[in-house]
DNA sequence: AAATAAATTTAGATAAGCCTAAAAAAATAA
DNA sequence: TTATTTTTTTAGGCTTATCTAAATTTATTT
């Protein structure tokens, strides 16, 4: 068996391989794991001895197949219990992601299938992510994002790119919620802020703030 | 905050605690706990020094009202979480006790007086133990069991002291599950192996299993 | 290409939780 | 009461995951 730390290392090596193309800093997992890049050194090291990730001294890492399921199966664990805890124990969007992230270390076949047929195979988090299936597939989203959108175009959010407290509940009260009807009324060219109708209210949001939210076009 | 296998001693020291009248002794928490005294008396201090037990040298622990109540509210979280796996998910009863045993270490307030709520307040988990209120109270069994019996009594099945897969396994395969009305027909005196009946089926069951199994006379 | 800066790895420590073996205290038997 | 056994504690080590500081490699400037 794998600790929970070698789990939120996969993790964390998985979510940053998705942006990159080569192989993973070892600045950049420590960054996202909050730690010094020497711990990360010596992780990586037992990990590659798993073969859970490929590795060569100074050339970063990339996860193998073996890794890269853990990691996917992780992630699905984490995203049906989000799923859980905001639709069956009523908690809101922005209080989910600590409690999952320690649920979804429990990592048992057989649980995660009940949990999933329990929530009726959900495909989307409350976040908009999207769950892995069983086999570990996953779709990605094209990740247009308010910020990508021209002066009269229309959307709905499906989506967020950054998961922070303080970001989901500022979302919240602009209304700005998974489902919401958008529309860009003007941009400013200086900074990017933008003035959007939000169910027929008007809202100024910024740059910082639109390119993290996920849209569909229609 | 205290780490899972603090919480775990604290978990033990109760159970314990409530057998034995004196303090709970160091031999008796290691084989609770499959480890060596050695090391629980490495623990024992480092919970003394957290004000979560009192302790003597040689002279066994008793846990003080902080640790109590870590523990009974583990306790609770356990019990409640074995409810939602049984209720739920459609767990058998002797197939949730690892997972509840994971379950009850992710101890936040509000999950679990989300979950209690979810579940509508039980009083009972899937193996007629008691869940604690959230104040910590606990009503305990007077803990009839099934070889307390006479021939010619009656009683129902309420609960058990022996959580084996094994034996909840055999339970089942008798029907001697939660709520079933047995009689007892028969004693052997040498053995007090019992001929009872369940269903209106005739059952044989050894003493060792009979005193493992609480009832409610009626 | 040489010099500098940045990223990465190595070396050596630390804390938690466990272990074995030996010593000390308490309980039991003779 | 003394001897023996059992229980408990201490001493010293080990492993995992972390850290700081120093060394090394790679990348970037000049």
């Amino acid at each position: 068996m794998n600790s929970f730390t070698e789990e939120n290392y996969l993790k964390a090596i998985y979510k940053l391989s998705l942006n990159g193309t080569q192989g993973v800093s070892t600045n950049a997992i420590a960054d996202e794991l909050s730690t010094k890049p020497s711990s990360v050194t010596d992780m990586i090291k037992k990990l590659a001895e798993k073969q859970l990730v490929s590795y060569q001294k100074y050339q970063g890492v990339n996860l193998t197949k073996k890794g890269r399921d853990i990691a996917v199966s992780i992630i699905r664990n984490h995203r049906l219990w989000e799923v859980f805890l905001v639709e069956k124990l009523n908690f809101k969007w922005d209080e989910v992601h600590d409690l999952a992230e320690e649920l979804e270390h429990i990592n048992t076949h057989k649980l995660t299938e009940r949990l999933d047929e329990f929530l009726d195979f959900p495909k989307f988090d409350p976040h908009g992510d999207p769950i892995p299936d069983k086999n570990g597939n996953i779709i990605q989203h094209k990740d247009i994002t308010l910020s990508d959108l021209k002066i009269g175009e229309k959307a709905v959010v499906v989506g967020v790119k950054e998961h922070s407290k303080s970001y989901l509940n500022y979302l919240e009260q602009l209304q700005l919620v998974l489902g919401a009807e958008v529309q860009i009324k003007d941009i400013v060219e200086f900074d990017a802020t933008m003035r959007i109708l939000v169910n027929n209210k008007q809202v100024i949001i910024s740059n910082q703030a639109s390119k993290n939210l996920i849209v569909k076009k229609n």
